[in-house]
DNA sequence: GACATTTGTTCATATATCGCACAAAATGGC
DNA sequence: GCCATTTTGTGCGATATATGAACAAATGTC
């Protein structure tokens, strides 16, 4: 690609986006710029630009972005269709289990829910769809680094920031690799309050017919309903049950 | 604003992303320029960038959103309390409901989908955060237009594709206004097929401490279930316990 | 209340982008 | 396989944007 070929209005501007996710609902130019390390000039314009085109509101000191802003993910939504694939069949999942089920993808060192049917709420954080958690430390993470090739998965654990989340969580890089042969293995991955205390989960592949890992679902459940060492026993018959309806469906 | 506070490069490029929630997920340069009606050489460029930023492949034809464009609608959802805020409610009440729960907020003449509870799936389509529908045949658009000065409801009736989804579906604007003042007064709104045969909805608004109307929740029921008759004696006692809950904890 | 600091805005200018026109490549119909 | 059509890539001049400094306004501090 071409020096040319690279719009850094758009860039910047994207970046100004993002910096809001990162911190409260309300950003002044300073704080953006701060956030992104843009000059204060640029960032305003992009800010302003965005107050323009109804992705944003200023009420003279502070920007705030609106549900416009929600379109651009939604064109990620609407137009992929795993998360509309998925999402009924997670919503069956979701009410046999009689606990929440999510489905998420890997970006990078991440996992990002693409689609989720709460039953009830054990978390403390709030997951919905483009929410993102680590992937070393998530069942949905296990098992789509578990379906990377070796080396890839390790470069992944490289490039994360392994950190303890609990006095569970497993932050040994040769531990995780080991982990994630088992979880190869066995088809599926069991979290044991690694992400927060009190929270269990199991996950398993979401596999397309020629047998490529596209995506994970997952069943989350809190630990003093279901310990870690009876998920497999309580939830697997349905996960497999649910990807196997999926590797029907998926292209 | 003066002219040179608006960055047209970053204005295109949001436009070409929404280009690809209008139709399929993979959209060639020509294609996208078609639907952005903007040059081919901008679109190219704008891709591009995607591409060089992660939140697009091109594998030298199509050019594919990746999930990390969820980072910009989620940059909203979890910087703005109110979705953080009413899920767990959303999530109570669908569990007590036996059926789905969402809220929404109004964006011009449509709604948008903020948070969402599943425990069922009646709808053809797939409602995510993000989703949007046309605010005037909603059960949650009718609150949240009901809430509105009558002029300005008015004006979204005006700039609005007042067609029918079904043959029940309300479309005279002077009915709709009329029925806007009706939900004012008691309070809630019923929708009986007017958007989907087979499904009902009823919505009441999401008010706060000041008594601003900022949200809207809703239940959704198969007709088949429960008809539209039935809906709110069904399910007002519950809508209204929630919507008691949350103007307590809403800034 | 005066000073110091931060923040928002404006401006001139160097620099990058835009859209056009054309060339090259790919596609599709027969 | 060939031609017509569509699509993609590129060079260029006109035009718009980014930059950083300077100034004005607001905010915080003592």
């Amino acid at each position: 690609m071409r020096e040319t070929d690279f719009v850094s209005g758009f860039a910047k501007g994207l970046k100004v986006i993002e910096a809001f996710g990162e911190t409260r609902q309300r950003l002044t130019i300073a704080e953006a710029s701060k956030l992104t390390a843009l000059d204060r000039a640029t960032v305003r314009r992009s800010l302003l630009t965005l107050s323009e085109l109804g992705y944003a509101v200023y009420d003279g000191k502070f920007f705030t972005l609106t549900p416009k802003i929600l379109r651009l993910g939604h064109a990620y939504l609407a137009a992929t269709p795993l998360p509309t694939i998925i999402q009924p069949h997670l919503d069956q999942l979701a009410e046999r289990a009689g606990q929440n089920a999510s489905a998420s993808v890997l970006d990078g060192t991440e996992v990002v829910y693409i689609a989720r049917a709460s039953q009830r709420r054990v978390m403390s954080i709030n997951l919905t769809p483009g929410s993102r958690l680590p992937a070393f430390c998530a069942s949905m993470g296990r098992v789509l680094l578990a379906a990377l090739p070796e080396s890839e998965a390790r470069s992944v654990l490289e490039r994360t920031d392994l950190k303890a989340n609990t006095p569970n969580t497993k932050i040994d890089p040769e531990e995780l690799m080991a982990e994630f042969r088992r979880v190869r293995g066995q088809g599926y991955a069991v979290i044991d309050q690694e992400l927060e205390i009190g929270l269990c989960s199991i996950a398993v592949p979401v596999e397309n017919d020629r047998g490529q890992t596209v995506a994970a679902i997952n069943i989350g459940a809190p630990a003093a309903y279901v310990p870690g060492s009876d998920m497999a026993e309580r939830f697997l018959p349905l996960l497999k049950e649910t990807q196997k309806a999926l590797r029907l469906v998926l292209p």
